[in-house]
DNA sequence: GCTATCTAATTGCATATGCAAATAGCAAGC
DNA sequence: GCTTGCTATTTGCATATGCAATTAGATAGC
């Protein structure tokens, strides 16, 4: 590939041009064609591509930095921008960020680990009609030696392959996850739960003591990817987030 | 004022003109100059009024237009849209709206009421440095007969002064600051906490047992509007939310 | 080798122009 | 009154053009 994943780009006709040129770069990204640090083509390039004008190249770009997608600088060009760590309040985030973000020491210990199809309860979660392969692992988090948070995860092995082999004892597979996959949707579930009896051993509170849960499931493309239960002590966490009456501050 | 609002719109000379253009029409939005449905000058106006060409007013339009600030239709022309009643997860909502949302009947009931100096935990919530007068509220919102969240407000009278005439009889405080008051801020922080003796109660719930506390904080520039901690029982609520890795989806 | 300078690539912004699409409100006809 | 059709208004989209700002990389000078 000489032209530098010129003629990955292509349109498709539907609606107006400058949005089928964000579309099309949009999923070339979205779908790791175009991984973080890509060259996105010069202005030039793609107008002479795509034979449209260059203010309608421009517009789709424009429009694709303000999203985020994308970052522009005069005379170096476009390239294809990290996805943010964290937004606000509820974004996939690293646990050991974290932690270390407030201050503490952070460490964490796999409890247990098994691999092959999943219970019936935990095929639930994925909204799977089959019993597929997973790895389910139960992970303790830990922040300045006291336990920070529970989590339970289930990970698609379909759609992550390279788990099957990773042993997660020096990165936690939340963090193994965000590095080794892709994910385009997911969806968060929060509530209130009382601790059960393991919970609260392994917290280090009280039975029935209120807990924050955390339930979020990730898909990449129609695909599951993974879900995972965080079970946080609830007098110990609070999530916040700040808005404006038209959407994010 | 003849001209509809027209000279209200004033540029600042500070960057891109079509950005000035849109911070504009921003803040007029914001401000309550142009509340709802207010119609926004059209294209030639503007064009003509601030000297720029149609495509630059056009511009700061269309992104207005894709902020959720404005809505445009062909020859009907741009009216100032209302702000969203809920966005996905955690915003200001409607707690009628969210009842019947779920196909239940919603009635509520104003359990105490004191006006006047607040007590000092509850300045603190503000953040207040001298106690300002406040009222404060302590309402049960019912849901189809069962209590469904238990709400303690309070209002900033020097922000919001019509509320001191209101009996809250028939409208329930947060719908009545929604449509009475601006707010151009909001902070909400989401925890989990074991529920008190008279909480219990009132939610018909055990003591001690896990509930999902929202606390929110709401300014308009500046000036604190209302506070109000949500208490929901935990077993019966959940809060979602889907997004995708640059952002909302 | 190091630094100052120049050049050209690339994006940012604004304008002028033309046509297309939607539709509110009016007019005509029944 | 009711429906049908017309027309003018307003936004939507695309193009062509020109200049400004930024700066990576090449070049020249020391």
């Amino acid at each position: 590939m000489s032209d530098n994943g010129l003629d990955a780009v292509k349109l498709d006709g539907a609606g107006p041009v400058y949005d089928q040129i964000r579309r099309a770069i949009r999923d070339l990204v979205l779908n790791g064609a175009w991984p973080p640090g890509t060259s996105v083509p010069p202005e030039h390039a793609l107008m002479e591509r795509l034979g449209a004008s260059r203010m309608t190249v421009h517009r789709a770009l424009v429009q694709l930095a303000r999203e985020g997608l994308i970052t522009r600088r005069r005379r170096s060009g476009t390239v294809v921008a990290s996805p943010p760590a964290s937004h606000a309040m509820l974004d996939i985030l690293s646990i050991p960020d974290e932690v270390r973000r407030l201050g503490q020491d952070y460490s964490f210990e796999i409890l247990s680990r098994r691999d092959g199809k999943p219970a019936p309860e935990v095929a639930a979660l994925f909204e799977l009609k089959r019993a597929a392969p997973v790895i389910h692992l139960v992970t303790r988090h830990l922040s300045g030696g006291q336990p920070h948070v529970l989590e339970e995860r289930v990970i698609h092995l379909a759609t992550v392959p390279g788990a099957a082999d990773e042993s997660f004892e020096t990165v936690p597979p939340g963090d193994w996850l965000l590095q080794h996959s892709l994910w385009s949707q997911a969806e968060h579930a929060l509530s209130a739960v009382a601790a059960g009896p393991r919970e609260a051993e392994l917290l280090g509170i009280g039975r029935g003591e209120p807990c924050l849960l955390v339930e979020r499931r990730t898909w990449n493309q129609e695909s599951p990817v993974t879900a995972v239960r965080l079970l946080y002590p609830g007098g110990r966490h609070r999530f916040v987030g700040r808005f404006g009456p038209y959407g994010r501050v």
